[in-house]
DNA sequence: TTGTTGACCTCTT
DNA sequence: CAAGAGGCCAACA
């Protein structure tokens, strides 16, 4: 298997500390980067992916420094379980991630992915552990 | 130092 | 079927 990208040491570089080995972060984003164009996932899945325990909520602190490092993650395809661009909030303006989305060709209603489960990507599945 | 909060998910009542 | 509580790990006060 092909070795580890700098992506880790990127990601250190940037995250609050780097205090740790931030690997799950690194994960995160990581998966993140790699979510096609147009398509969406959710906290749980990218969580249950990286690990069994599933910390999903993990997974929303990573994203909290998403528009701070680089390369620039795309934290506006990700959403929750049911969809709900619950992370809109964090996006400077309330519309800013459902605006993206649109640009993504993917519809929203009242801050909620609309087809969610067609244009979900299981980075299980798409990446094939 | 401990305690609470947080871009969540799943199980139980 | 719907609502509530618990659990996960990390950062902030």
């Amino acid at each position: 298997m092909p070795a580890k990208k700098p992506a880790v040491e990127k990601a250190r570089s940037v995250l609050p500390s780097g205090r740790k080995d931030n690997n799950f972060f690194e994960q995160v984003y990581e998966v993140a980067r790699l979510i096609p164009r147009g398509r969406v996932t959710s906290y749980g899945a990218i969580a249950a992916f990286l690990g069994p325990k599933g910390s999903a909520r993990m997974v929303g602190w990573a994203m909290n420094g998403a528009g701070k490092i680089k390369p620039k993650v795309p934290a506006h395809r990700v959403v929750n379980r049911q969809g709900m661009l619950s992370g809109s909030a964090h996006f400077g303006s309330p519309t800013r991630m459902a605006e993206l989305l649109k640009k993504e060709k993917i519809k929203v209603k009242n801050n909620q992915v609309v087809e969610f489960a067609k244009h979900f990507w299981d980075p299980a599945v798409e990446l094939e552990i």
